[in-house]
This record gives C-alpha cells, sequence and structure tokens, in this order.
DNA sequence: CTAGGGTTAG
C-alpha cells in the first residue's frame, strides 16, 4: 500500500509569468488561442481574461469565445458566466461557447437558459447551437423545448443537415417517443454511419431491442461503433453470450468494444471473466481501469480495488474524477481514514475534477471512517450540490448521532431548493432513533408522506420500528408490523429484535424470533441476538439449546472480524486470529491488558459468549474477540496521542464494548469504533452511545 | 452513435 504514495507530481505547463512575454501581438494571439485549449486554475484565467482586455481581442470572437470554453473545461462555468454577463452584445460564437460549456459540464439547465436568451434577443442560431441544445434537451427529457425547437430547425432551413437531423433523432429518442424519431429518420436521403447508429442506439434507449437488432442488420454502413452498441446492448439486457459471440465475430475493434465486453462482464459480477478480458486487451485506457476496479468494488472485494489502484497509479494511464469515486467507497467501507484522506490529497495535487460524484463519495468516506468534521468541510465547500449530496451528508450526521445537524441539512435542503426524496428520509428517521427522539421521528414520517408526497417503503417502517423500539415503545412498534401496507422484512423483524434485546423483553424477543427464522433461517445473527438475550435473563439453558439447533441447521457463525489501519496497511482480525505477523506480540499485549483493567476491577461478561463450553473456555472466546486483537495492535503499533480507529463487521458485545471503555480510561486513549449499524467514541471511560445500541 | 462514477432501515 506503501507504493501508493509514489504518485508523479503534475506540473501546469503554463505559469502566469509567462503572459509579460514581449512578443509580438499576432504571435501573441496564437500563443494565447493555443494556451487556452487546456486546464487552467482561476488565478490562471483571471489573468489570460485581463490579458485578452488589454490587448484588445475582444474584437476577435474566436479568441474570446475559446475563454468561455476554456472556463468549461477548467470547470469554472460560473467565472465565464461572470464574464458573459458583462458583454453587452455578445456574438453568436459567445452563445455557442456558453451553451456548450454548460452542456458539457452537465448544466444542461443553464445550457436551455442561453438558449431561451438568444431566442428572446432573436438572436439566430446556427447548426453549431441546435444539436448541442438538442444534446441538453435529451439529457432533461424537455419534449416541449424540443419539439419547438424541432420547428425552428425546419423554418430556418437547418433541417437539410444530417448532423442537425440527427440531434433531433437522439432527442426523440431520448425523450422516449422512437417513432417520431423514426420518421425523420426515413425522411433523410443521405443518411451516414452516425445517424444509422444514433437511430439504433435510440431503439435501445426506449427498450426495443429488436427493432435495433434489425435496423443494424439492414444498415449498409456498419463500422466498429455500430457492433460496440450492440455488444453494449446485449451486455445490458443480460445477454452476455450473445454479446460476447457478436465481440468474438467483429471485423475490427477498438478500445471501447474491448470495455464494452468487460463491462458486460463487471454488470454481472463476472469479475474474473472481466480480468482475464482486460489483460488480454493490446490497450487500456482509463475507462478499461475503472470499469475493472468498479468490478471488484461492487462484489465488496475492497482490497483486490485498491490494489489495482495502486497498479493503475504505475501503468502509464492516469486516474480521473471518476476512478476515484470508484476507489474512494472501498476506503469507507474498510474504514480506511489514513488511505482516504491520501487520496482526497491525490485529488487536489492532481487536479483530479472535484464533481458532485467526488465529493458525495469524500462524504461518505469520511462518515464511514470516523471523521465527522471531515466530511462536514467538504459538504461545504462542495461548489455543485444536489439531493445524493446532502443525503449523504445527513445519513453521515445521524450515523454518529449528531440529529439537529442533519435536521439543519434537511432545512438547507428545503431553502436551496433540493428535492428530498425517500433516501432523505431514511437518513432523518435514523438520525432520531439514534437519539431517541421520538415525536421529532413521528413528524418527519408524517412530512413524507403529507408533504412531499412520498409513499413510505418498508425502508421507512423498519427506521419507526427501529425508533419506537429502541426508546422503549415495543408494543408501539408491535403494532405499527401489524398495519404496514407491505409484509415485514427480516431487517424491520431485525429491528424489533434488537430492541428487545436493550430492554430485555424476552417473550417479545420470542415471538419476533419465529418470524425471523422463519423467514432466513440461515442467518446466525438472529440465532445470537436471541441467545444473547437469554444469557442476560439468566436463561442459559434456552441459550444452549439455541445452540444446539443452530448446529443442527448447520448453520455457520460468521466469523467477527476487525480491521486497523496504520500507516495506510490494512490490518485485519478474526475472531481467534493467528495469522498476522506481529501475532506474538499481540496476544502478549492483550493479556497485559487484561491482566491490568481486571486490577481495576474488569470482570469479563461472560453472557456474552455464545459457544456452549465450560467457563474458563468462554472467558478465552472472549479475551480472543477480533476487536480485542485489534485494539492491542493498535496501542503496539501507534504513537500515544492517535486516536484508535476500529471497524467490525459485526455488532460490537457487551463485552468488548465494556472492555473498550475502560481501554479508553486506563490508556488514556481516544477509540472510534464502527460496528454493523453506528459508531461508537469511546473516551475517558464512556460511549457516545450512552450504552445504548 | 458506442465503454466507467455517488446516498438507503436491524
Amino acid at each position: 500500500m506503501a507504493c501508493l504514495l509514489a504518485a508523479s507530481p503534475y506540473t501546469f505547463p503554463l505559469q502566469p509569468h509567462n503572459l509579460d512575454s514581449n512578443s509580438t501581438e499576432k504571435s501573441t494571439e496564437e500563443w494565447l488561442f493555443s494556451s487556452l485549449k487546456s486546464p487552467k486554475t482561476p488565478t490562471q484565467l483571471k489573468t489570460l481574461h485581463a490579458h485578452i482586455i488589454k490587448t484588445n481581442f475582444t474584437q476577435n470572437d474566436l479568441v474570446f469565445g475559446q475563454l468561455l470554453l476554456c472556463c468549461s473545461i477548467s470547470n469554472s462555468m460560473h467565472y465565464a458566466s461572470r464574464i458573459f454577463a458583462k458583454i453587452h452584445h455578445p456574438k453568436l460564437f459567445f452563445y455557442n461557447a456558453m451553451v456548450k460549456g454548460y452542456s458539457e459540464t452537465g448544466a444542461h439547465q443553464e445550457a436551455i437558459q442561453i438558449y431561451s436568451l438568444m431566442r428572446s434577443r432573436s438572436v439566430f442560431c446556427d447548426s453549431f447551437t441546435f444539436p448541442v441544445v438538442l444534446r441538453s434537451i435529451s439529457s432533461l427529457g424537455m419534449i416541449g423545448v424540443g419539439e419547438e425547437l424541432h420547428g425552428l430547425v425546419m423554418k430556418t432551413g437547418f433541417d437539410a443537415r444530417v448532423i442537425v437531423q440527427t440531434a433531433l433523432i437522439d432527442m426523440y429518442c431520448a425523450c422516449g417517443l422512437p417513432n417520431s424519431a423514426r420518421l425523420i429518420f426515413d425522411r433523410i436521403p443521405d443518411r451516414d454511419v452516425i445517424c444509422w447508429n444514433t437511430m439504433i442506439a435510440g431503439y435501445i434507449k426506449c427498450g426495443k431491442f429488436s427493432k435495433a437488432r434489425e435496423l443494424f442488420e439492414r444498415s449498409p454502413v456498419k463500422n466498429v461503433s455500430s457492433w460496440n452498441t450492440l455488444v453494449d446492448m446485449y451486455c445490458k439486457c443480460g445477454d452476455i453470450e450473445i454479446a460476447r459471440q457478436l465481440f468474438d465475430e467483429m471485423p475490427e475493434k477498438d478500445i471501447i468494444s474491448w470495455n464494452a465486453m468487460i463491462s458486460g462482464y463487471a454488470k454481472i459480477g463476472e469479475c474474473e471473466a472481466a480480468r482475464r478480458l482486460f489483460e488480454q486487451m493490446p490497450k487500456r485506457n482509463v475507462v478499461s481501469w475503472n470499469v475493472l476496479i468498479t468490478c471488484y468494488v461492487h462484489k465488496r472485494q475492497f482490497s483486490d480495488a485498491l490494489e489495482l489502484f495502486r497498479m493503475m497509479q504505475v501503468s502509464d494511464v492516469k486516474p480521473n474524477e471518476v476512478t476515484v469515486v470508484s476507489v474512494i467507497p472501498a476506503c469507507a467501507h474498510l474504514g480506511a481514514l489514513d488511505l482516504g484522506q491520501w487520496i482526497h490529497a491525490y485529488i487536489n495535487r492532481n487536479r483530479i475534477k472535484m464533481d458532485v460524484y467526488v465529493n458525495t463519495s469524500l462524504i461518505d468516506m469520511y462518515g464511514k471512517c470516523g471523521s465527522v468534521e471531515e466530511a462536514r468541510g467538504v459538504f461545504d465547500n462542495a461548489k455543485v450540490k444536489d439531493t445524493f449530496l446532502c443525503n449523504t451528508m445527513i445519513e453521515v450526521l445521524a450515523m454518529h448521532g449528531r440529529a439537529e445537524e442533519a435536521f439543519g441539512i434537511f432545512m438547507y435542503m428545503r431553502s436551496g431548493g433540493f428535492k428530498p426524496n425517500d433516501v432523505t428520509f431514511i437518513g432523518l428517521l435514523k438520525a432520531c432513533s439514534h437519539v431517541g427522539m421520538v415525536d421529532t421521528g413521528v413528524k418527519y414520517f408524517r412530512m413524507m408522506k403529507e408533504e412531499f408526497g412520498l409513499t413510505p417503503k418498508v425502508e421507512h417502517f423498519g427506521c419507526m420500528v427501529d425508533l419506537l423500539g429502541r426508546a422503549g415503545h415495543l408494543q408501539e412498534a408491535r403494532e405499527l408490523i401489524k398495519n404496514m401496507p407491505m409484509e415485514p422484512t427480516s431487517i424491520v423483524w431485525g429491528a424489533l429484535l434488537s430492541a428487545c434485546r436493550i430492554h430485555g423483553n424476552v417473550k417479545l424477543a420470542e415471538e419476533v424470533a419465529l418470524h425471523l427464522l422463519d423467514l432466513e433461517p440461515q442467518s446466525c445473527g438472529n440465532y445470537v441476538l436471541l441467545s444473547n438475550i437469554y444469557s442476560k435473563a439468566g436463561r442459559f439453558d434456552e441459550a444452549v439449546e439455541l445452540r444446539k439447533m443452530m448446529k443442527e441447521k448447520g448453520v455457520k457463525k460468521k466469523p467477527g472480524c476487525s480491521s486497523i489501519e496504520v500507516n495506510h496497511v490494512v490490518n485485519e482480525f478474526f475472531a481467534g486470529d493467528r495469522a498476522h505477523p506481529q501475532c506474538k506480540e499481540i496476544y502478549e499485549q492483550l493479556e497485559k491488558m487484561v491482566k491490568r483493567l481486571k486490577a481495576e476491577g474488569y470482570v469479563p461478561c461472560i453472557t456474552s459468549a455464545l459457544h456452549d463450553v465450560d467457563m474458563d473456555e468462554k472467558e478465552q472466546t472472549l479475551v480472543h474477540h477480533s476487536e480485542k486483537l485489534a485494539v492491542a495492535f493498535g496501542l503496539l503499533s501507534t504513537d500515544h496521542r492517535t486516536p484508535i480507529r476500529i471497524v467490525k463487521n459485526l455488532r460490537v458485545c457487551d463485552d468488548c464494548h465494556i472492555f473498550m471503555k475502560m481501554v479508553s480510561k486506563y490508556y488514556d486513549r481516544q477509540m472510534v469504533v464502527r460496528d454493523c449499524s453506528r459508531f461508537h467514541h469511546f473516551s475517558d471511560g464512556s460511549c457516545s452511545c450512552s450504552d445504548y445500541w
């Protein structure tokens, strides 16, 4: 993992002092024009802008329009719009540059606004304007604007241009009207390959696969793209065999053909097949890497994904914003904060575009790695915000029990015009349940229906059961399940069972467990939970009985696994694991810790041990729980002031929770433990969850 | 025209 640090430095070709050269105006203009073709920092844009004005290049629309375009590739459309707003009589080229800039940065709404501005100022659009605007219309599916534009195109005589007609075909298909598109298609006398391919792709977008195939067969002008389109189609509709057949028999392949096929395997989770093709392909580009990395992330093979990212760094392909969006969730799941922070710095160092996707994944990563402050920092600095980004921030705050701040984000959404969706409310309800705000939760549950017209899904009922149950309203929670409009899932019952554990209600737990064991008889978590409820109530016989039942049904206990990151290396520990190279030291350290804490009054809480064994052995099993191994390792290998951050795949058990509290006190260490449902921040003998988890 | 990206209940 240390190799990740070997990133190549990226120096910017244009430094501001270069602008003071004494070259003649003519060559400066050429130089200026060419230098406007690569991305610039805001300061560089400003300097260039001043330079253009000073040398009167405003007269030359090519240079000025290029500046506006340069703003867009520099991710500075807001700067472009400021410049644009100051121009009294923009030339057509400036409008076009603005429309193109917005369209290419995904600001389709703004692109269409510029188009409307042109219409209201009676500026005549040209054959450059139409396809670009049509692209934005397609993205937004604004069929009304599209049809109006269609009429305009016919009036202005641009309808003779294949390129404009093709854009119209694409627009109609994107708006779900393939038949209207086909009418245009059939009337075009000089159809080229792109035109044919657009119509084929249009059918695919509308789900008309057989029509697409039919047209492909009829097309007299097939090129690689036509084949690629079809290969991609079969990958998307799950017919990987046919896709592969086409891939194998196509007359020539380009990099896209390979990527499409690899992506097909990636989509169905066939990492190995994807990997084989990846290794076979003659040349790889950034997309090839991204597809494969994403495939591993989706298969939850996070370490493999990170390993690929590392390999990519030493290859000749530079990672881009899509790459980091694929890699960051791997850090999030592993709880690898250092690595996540490193990638964040890497993004800045390499001028990778910080778009809304990157920011969302960063917020999620910081949250899941226990650093709410950094998550908040990314949120506040994000230039573009959307519903996803806000939802993620709410979810992070909820996870850490910071309900009021989560509500604050929700208020921000409402005032900023970001439409809350069903996920928003999952976050809000979760925030309420972690701090026991029952009334507020009920308020949000009502609000989502009454004010936002969102129908609660089973997920929302799950949150509500959790909210009521945790707060001790077990019967109300039970009633809610009875009255749900849909069948309760195992997760809903699971929420109630957890609540029974917190409040020690064995009777209800038994009823709930019946449903659970019926729904998912092979899931070990339910047996463990019920067994712990029995043990806690002193009913050990029943706990043992349950253990037997597990054995009979062949249910394997999922091994507990905790990971801790030290020096960019993620160290994984399983319960009783002896695989770590420093195993001996770790076990010695753990023994010392137990001794010391026992002297301070620690009594192992053996009810947490499920195993049907004698007392001593129970204690041994407890001592070797994965999170204890991770803590011992953390104490051994980190500086006194470094907080120990641990990620666990299961719920923390009672004993480990007590143990952690005592370690935080007697070893004077901050500890942040993420279990499968929330965070525990241990400090000076207590936990942020107030023993309510 | 064709390949890659973000949030979600125990």
